[in-house]
DNA sequence: ATGGTTCGTTGGTCCTACCAACATTGGTGG
DNA sequence: CCACCAATGTTGGTAGGACCAACGAACCAT
């Protein structure tokens, strides 16, 4: 009969936060990714749409910047979702550089129903935690990812 | 003069626990990497060197299984250190299916100028959060592991 | 006009996490 | 004992993400 921490971490690891934050977010990763591949998509393309939704329609830079995703990365991204009719990319009038890039009706659809997808998914990643728990978290990790 | 939220995350990402922890790796690693980077290492052959010291000489599968490293990049990760004879991989004469690895007194004092290095990248990525926040993170996101 | 800057895009690099397969060896049930 | 399944180390992949350098086009300031 083994110990039930046979395959426990170490401690050294156990008591480093950079360890402890990249186990979770690997973890949440993979249930994030295997929800949305399930439905069809990635990361990347939620994340661009739930900017485009919040923003309203703006150039792929700025979309960018908003979501921390690379310049270059986003051009795959709003491409693919444009081919699905979620997107649609026109030219700037204004300022000839830019697509501004805007949410159709269906990417709209499309985003409400990825909502509720990824609200089960982050249920089971926090599902250790009571729902104090889990804001406290939250607001922990906000004020990291703002300072 | 532009708004000082000019920049940011849409609120549905902000929302998502799933992301905010993903940001908050992504700048733990990038920390970690640039930290270890300079000292001529990467971040498995830490997790090695601190599994190695936390357990004693064991096999690489068990080593896997502790540090969350699969099999075959632990293959790498044994072959890099052993080089630099921090390491041992001696054939395990009960279990001929076993290599034995050990740590040596080089890869002790190895671990402990790392774990310095670490203690202090730490500092950095936790530096907006008080002492007190940091248990509280660090209980909060051990529960989720160990979940 | 010119020089610096931004934008979209292309085409890479690097790292990490995986997965599949294999030969070797151990252990176990029949 | 042997037939089968499981575990180990190893090789050689794949996929995804993050990132970087460079480019031409367009914009902006002076």
């Amino acid at each position: 009969m083994e110990p039930a921490d046979a395959h426990a971490a170490p401690a050294r690891l156990r008591a480093l936060p950079s360890w402890l934050v990249n186990q979770v977010a690997l973890a949440a990763n993979r249930a994030v990714a295997e929800g949305l591949a399930a439905a069809g998509t990635r990361r990347h393309h939620y994340s661009l749409l739930a900017a485009l939704d919040d923003v309203g329609p703006t150039s792929q830079a700025e979309l960018g910047r908003r979501t921390m995703i690379d310049r270059s990365d986003m051009v795959a991204a709003v491409n693919e979702l444009a081919e699905q009719g979620y997107v649609e990319r026109t030219p700037d009038p204004a300022d000839r550089r830019r697509n501004v890039v805007s949410l159709t009706p269906a990417g709209g659809r499309r985003l409400r129903q990825l909502d509720r997808l990824l609200a089960k998914v982050q249920d089971d990643i926090l599902a250790p935690l009571p729902a104090e728990d889990r804001t406290r978290l939250v607001a922990l990790l906000t004020r990291l990812v703002e300072g």
